[in-house]
DNA sequence: TATGAATGAGTCTTCATTCAT
DNA sequence: GATGAATGAAGACTCATTCAT
């Protein structure tokens, strides 16, 4: 039984980020108590006895997506270490578009309430979650940092996590829509938030 | 067997409400698919067998929720009405508070998640779901074209379902927290919004 | 509660009626177990829980029904009193093809089935089943005896008894066949039966 | 889950032959909808879950015994193909005898009308139990076509028909009765009708 | 007489999990 | 590592029966 999946490599690694899709596929699918382990399974092209060789239950499935969701996170919020400060309005805007668009985006917001609607339940799901987020929080809080001088950073931060959430679930409720953008509104916003200064 | 739930009266429309009280306190807490009929039953004061009695099935009661929740938002919407055009901006920021901090709205939001949780896989729930956006969003929009004169109105409904989605799925994500309130950099956002004159 | 359906007059009479004539048809229909009460109660035009204030429960619908039968074969029975004695072998024919083709009887043929079918596990029923049985018998014989000067009446009865349950065995199976015949080869025996002196 | 068990081989057949014949006696038992899928589990030493690896529901149960039953049946008819012209009467003679007394004969015949009354509401059965008499009637048809030289075929083989669901129907609406034995009447139908010459 | 609301035991079926091979 | 047969508890739903009105 595997407890740390985030330091696995090789085979094993492989095998666990097959089991790992195709259960983020069958949870958006089907919902976690609705996808089946044999479905999982089948998806991920092994038979069902074989996942308890990873995962001790399908309990450890999720912990481990939020576990790799969380790192994924990370690593795409470093992009923004790279980012000239006078950039970060249109590329946020243009992350927001992406999430009202792209595929993609779509299938890990749909994920992300899935997992948020079983956190509601699971206190450990809730636990990491939290984690995921505060480590999010800081690492963007302290890129802001480096950027801007000004004092309202955390601020900044709590509303960037608003809109996204707010993008995200209107999404994933609306369902992707032609040609759909962020609001002038609240590009106006963005725009307005990132020239301040204070 | 009952199909319209919005229109009894009595007896009836009492025992369907003992129903869906109960089955929304039992999703909250369990989901919907963790919420046993057994458990509804017991909550609803009712025998398990008799809930067939009013809903077919499961499924009805949710879509019952979801048919009773989109009156309810559609009744909070038309407090704005009788409101004066310079009070938009302060209401709102109540509102948005009261989601971060208060038990009802908590467990609205939480319901919510639910009920969009399971309309990824039930379509019927998702189109009620979407007939309930699309009218509340025309409630709105006539609202605020009575009390401001100006063309982008639909861009600022698209903005605020924005930040109530968003305000909500944190409220959710993170929990209750004391004292929590929504971020200045948001309030400017909506007082500016509607001081903008265009 | 009713013991004796058999010696009802008048309202409660009819009543009784009512619900075994609708009792029939969801038997036919749906099978003794697969018809509800509330079907029952449906078709009879009544409420289902008055359907217990003539009916002990659902067992002593089939049994009244298999007492209503009895009386009604036997009644169908006596007609052969009046025939003179050279054409039994038309008439029983013509009563066979009728078995064949013919939608009332099909229907008795089907309940006949259900009943019996029920009568395997119900052994008051299998009991009644046989009383009915032999009363039949003995009519027959009775009356055979009266009409053919022959000792071999219980033969020929037997002979007959398997004829027809052959026959209603093959329409309830085969379905209705537009102008199914009774085959010739069992004409012939018919007529051969009633011909021969013994 | 299977499709076609007339092609297993080893554990399976094995497995599945055992819930067949489970199955069989449970509904011989209790009917169709009186035994309950515990029962047949029990009877086939098997959990009830596991019944589902082979049967996708109780109907599919059904049905595979309506299969294999025709098969049976089949094979039996086979028999006739050794037997001289002459024995031919004898031979059927004592078929029915055996339906009247056997054991065995007793079984299937029951289980043949818990099946055909189950096939009056599941048109699926009813299709299978077409399907079966119908290949019945031809293998018999030209057997009989193989040793007698007569225009009459179809009409024998309907009226014998007849006569063995007329045996059958009798032995299980009457139970076993000691030393019964087919009507002299009859036998002597079976004589004439073998020894005509057309 | 008549209704239909109410009960709860019982049914089929699913599914996470284990284990022999 | 890998399979899939096997288990059994739990869930949604049905239905005969009772009872207050």
């Amino acid at each position: 039984m595997i407890d740390d999946y985030t330091q696995l490599r090789g085979r094993k690694a492989l095998r666990c980020s097959q089991v790992l899709d195709a259960a983020s596929i069958c949870f958006v699918d089907k919902g976690f108590h609705g996808a089946g382990m044999a479905e999982i399974a089948d998806q991920a092209q092994m038979s069902t006895g074989h996942i308890y060789h990873y995962f001790r239950n399908k309990d450890a499935i999720i912990k481990a997506i939020v576990l790799r969701e969380g790192q994924r996170v990370l690593e795409l919020v470093q992009e923004l270490r790279q980012l000239p400060a006078d950039s970060f309005a249109e590329f946020l805007i243009d992350r927001l578009d992406e999430h009202l668009i792209g595929d993609e985006t779509l299938f890990q917001s749909r994920l992300s309430f899935e997992i948020l609607a079983e956190s509601q339940r699971n206190p450990e799901i809730a636990g990491l979650l939290r984690e995921n987020e505060s480590r999010k929080t800081e690492v963007i809080e302290n890129i802001l940092r480096e950027k801007f001088d000004r004092d309202d950073i955390p601020d900044i931060v709590d509303a960037l996590n608003t809109l996204f959430a707010g993008v995200s679930a209107s999404s994933v409720r609306l369902g992707k829509t032609d040609g759909a953008r962020l609001s002038p509104a609240l590009r106006r916003f963005l725009r307005d938030l990132f020239a301040e200064k204070r």
